[in-house]
DNA sequence: GCCATTCATGTTAGCGATATCATTACCATG
DNA sequence: CATGGTAATGATATCGCTAACATGAATGGC
């Protein structure tokens, strides 16, 4: 008992004991087992969140808020990512269940129903995050894709710009994607400009090289057009690049804009007009969240909502 | 018994009890509990990573390769970043030997004497990744940082380039992006061309905004120049960015190159000539290796090397 | 009809930590 | 000196599972 309240940082140890406990767990080579410690103590000390994907940098951002905000407090992640997938969410959801963290964080509010079911049971906090799901499980950290979308267009349109076209993917898999195609048709119809152009392109992620096509084809069937959105920033530097390769000159032939505010959107030439999100932020508010309701199960914060930022950030390609 | 061999998918269930069980499974929303399994079994399914940064894509990459590969097999990956920091490197792979890792990978070959003597102790497989080491703790999956950096220097010599520039971090870091500037200067000295200018330009890993900072530097204090070769496609961006708002052509005025082979390279205008160096690969073997020595391990492969393929890519910016 | 064999299920004893309660040692106080 | 209080340490049971062995039931071969 004293080398466990020793490696715990109790004050019941004395200096004399504490010290004979280090130097023997020295000479051991001890390494404490957490895996019996959690079954004891019903703390695993594990958080488990899932992403769509750890190479989109967006994403990677958001874990990386998780991660500095749980190493605070000496927890550790478990993460996974889905590639967009539900059914992929749901065995991931299930196998990092049977690991008993002490709360996890999702990513979208659309899940299949077995996926809420065992959530629901699991009687952990649960967060999720980068959307405003309609029926949210419990504690929310994000924004409306299709708000965010709709700003921007709002935002271009006040400089001029009348026909639009919207680059994106095929809409079946990438809920949020959708959503800010939908947030893109709608502000057109509120502002009762010319029908938007769409052009749906391969799976998400939308590539760089899927955007640059995609802008191939926004051109030949629309030669008119006079500003492309993009579901990210990576298809527009693609769809920059293509239209660069064309000889045309942006924005004064085509304007293009992207979204989540990459760093490669403020580093090209010219720099893309974007959307920021803050995707570090969500994910250390959403770590933060979980961690205040683990600390204080008295009062849990059920169905509380962190709405974070959005903001058009306006540069040389519109 | 019954219950957990039916979880375990053993044959030795008979259909009816197990179809009975999943049923109360399914009533009582039972979620097995790992940490108690893998205390009794003494096997916990976890395989520990670390890495520099998940943001950047290379390492990601090998993320995706680890995770991939270890999901065929039902084990879950632990992972951590470490910021390019031996220390904090040090104190995550304290906090993972707790949760008794079946087995470790490890970016680059530089630890502390305590990391070593942690791994060494812990008696499991570990691979150290990215790198070959001078001292390998264990297996190896990796390359010749130098190697792969000298290869670049000398393709470019044959095409006539003669001053060389060098744009990387300051070194005390980032122990791969040393090696890659050490491959350069040797190479340089091996062709007998003049001395090469070396740039060193924050901390790792070198951004975007970095690279075309650096650059700057590079043009102002030596204008003659003929080919500026980047630690990382980023930062070659970044350079290539920093030129074409300088109104310099590629290559006409000054040729780029970078390494890695992410995918900006391959997209921007002018593409850009590189060295891959297949990451998700490097992860997938990695996670082959440490796999064959947890099922096998009756002869483990100490000390076996695997040495993956570097290729220099050519392209329009040299 | 008996024993060997196979298949399915049950029993028991841990795995290595911590929660909880018990004990001891020591000191201060009236 | 007895009493009570505090600080440090110890003893025991338990967390939920699985390894290992034991048992029972069904089958088949001679």
């Amino acid at each position: 008992m004293s080398v466990s309240r020793a490696l715990k940082n109790s004050d019941l140890v004395s200096q004399v004991t504490r010290e004979r406990i280090f130097k023997a767990i020295d000479e051991l080579g001890y390494v404490l087992d957490l895996s019996a410690g959690s079954l004891s103590s019903k703390r695993t000390g594990f958080v488990a969140a899932i992403v769509p994907s750890i190479n989109n940098s967006n994403f990677s951002d958001t874990a990386r808020g998780i991660t500095d905000e749980l190493e605070k407090t000496g927890l550790q992640l478990l993460l996974a990512y889905n590639d967009y997938s539900a059914e992929r969410e749901e065995s991931q959801i299930e196998a990092m269940l049977r690991r008993r963290p002490e709360g996890i964080i999702l990513t979208g509010g659309i899940h299949t129903d077995r996926s809420r079911r065992m959530l629901e049971n699991a009687g952990i906090p649960v967060v999720e995050t980068w959307d405003l799901p309609a029926k949210p499980i419990d504690q929310v950290v994000g924004f409306s894709n299709a708000d965010a979308m709709s700003l921007l267009v709002k935002t271009l349109a006040t400089k001029g710009y009348r026909k639009f076209a919207y680059i994106g993917g095929t809409t079946e898999r990438d809920t949020r994607g959708n959503q800010r195609r939908a947030g893109f048709q709608s502000a057109i119809a509120e502002l009762g400009l010319p029908e938007g152009r769409v052009v749906s392109f391969g799976v998400p992620p939308i590539s760089m090289e899927q955007g640059a096509q995609a802008m191939g084809s926004v051109l030949s069937q629309w030669p008119d057009t006079e500003v492309a959105i993009c579901v990210s920033d990576l298809s527009a530097f693609g769809a920059l690049m293509e239209c660069q390769r064309r000889g045309l000159k942006i924005p004064k032939d085509i304007a293009i804009a992207g979204f989540g505010n990459y760093e490669i959107a403020a580093c090209c030439h010219p720099r893309i007009t974007s959307v920021d999100i803050e995707c570090y932020e969500i994910g250390r508010l959403a770590a933060r969240k979980l961690i205040n309701t683990i600390q204080n199960p008295e009062h849990p914060s059920r169905n509380e909502l962190v709405l974070t930022n959005i903001r058009v950030i306006e540069r040389e390609s519109t």
